[in-house]
DNA sequence: AAAAGCCCCTGGATGC
DNA sequence: TGCATCCAGGGGCTTT
């Protein structure tokens, strides 16, 4: 579910209230795709001083250490002073002193984390191969150029694989590939420095579109104050299979790319 | 080294 | 109504 926007919206909606407090208790749920790692009597006590966000990952820094929050595919952070009694798919909660942190994860791909620091062996395993920010200065047009140049896969599938740039899951890879004009079929290495350019531009824009919109709920997103975003409003190709184009009205096509729909426009994205 | 497949898991939509 | 099948916003791990 949640794409860098998805996760930088939740961040933004609680990360000013929870900074400052102290953690009074906390509990687990179910296992998700990775646990703790330490026993949850270790976070009490700490306090919570920021949230920042790497790629999908939030980072929650403590007076000692940090957590590593990922949402996985159907994973949604609430913070209020006070929540509802748990329910069967919340599998994290945070009692601090500002209020209550709570994951809540049907399908429990996603993960909380405990780590020492940036350099723990859990967090290296996590974080350390991750690609360039894309709404930072560091996503640099040469070296996006010069990360594409490196890889004969097709484009679609080497922006969601995270390690040239981060955070462009399936929704925005193929609406930044609509934006750009660019078949998403076509390798990687073959995009000129200037096509490569125009794909930054449009990862850029549309994600920041998308976090200027809340996000996309297209089910059951909503960030840490149980709201919804509305980017889905604006997709252009991602879910239209069969619909017009909105530029030139050819039905959107939609193939597979190693089990993931891809959607795209035969006419306005012609290689 | 890179690429392709395989899973992890639950729930909703669709079809018989 | 019941049941089977397919699909879903991710990504680490194993195998080629």
């Amino acid at each position: 579910m949640p794409e860098l926007p998805e996760v930088e919206v939740t961040r933004l909606s609680f990360a000013d209230r929870i900074a400052g407090a102290d953690i009074v208790s906390a509990r687990l749920g179910k296992p998700l795709r990775w646990s703790l790692g330490v026993p949850v009597q270790h976070l009490m006590g700490r306090r919570v001083l920021g949230v920042r966000r790497r790629g999908k990952y939030l980072l929650v820094d403590l007076d000692e250490g940090l957590l590593l929050l990922h949402l996985g595919m159907s994973g949604s952070l609430s913070f209020a002073k006070q929540l509802p009694p748990a329910g069967v798919h919340d599998h994290f909660e945070m009692v601090t002193s500002r209020g209550v942190l709570r994951l809540n994860d049907p399908r429990r791909f996603g993960a909380v984390v405990f780590a020492q620091d940036e350099h723990d062996p859990v967090a290296v395993k996590l974080l350390g191969h991750l690609g360039m920010e894309p709404l930072s200065e560091d996503f640099e047009a040469s070296r996006f150029h010069e990360g594409l140049k490196l890889r004969k896969a097709a484009i679609k599938q080497v922006l969601l694989a995270g390690d040239v740039v981060v955070g462009v899951g399936n929704i925005y890879a193929s609406e930044a590939l609509f934006l750009a004009g660019i078949r998403p079929t076509l390798s990687a290495a073959r995009l000129s420095r200037p096509r490569a350019d125009r794909l930054r531009a449009a990862v850029r824009d549309v994600l920041q579109r998308a976090v200027d919109t809340g996000g996309s709920t297209l089910k059951d997103f909503s960030n840490a104050h149980g709201e919804g975003g509305y980017f889905q409003l604006q997709a252009n190709v991602y879910g239209r299979a069969g619909e017009p184009c909105r530029v030139c009205t050819t039905p959107v096509r939609m193939i597979r790319q190693g089990q993931r729909a891809t959607f795209y426009c035969t006419v306005c994205q012609p290689r």
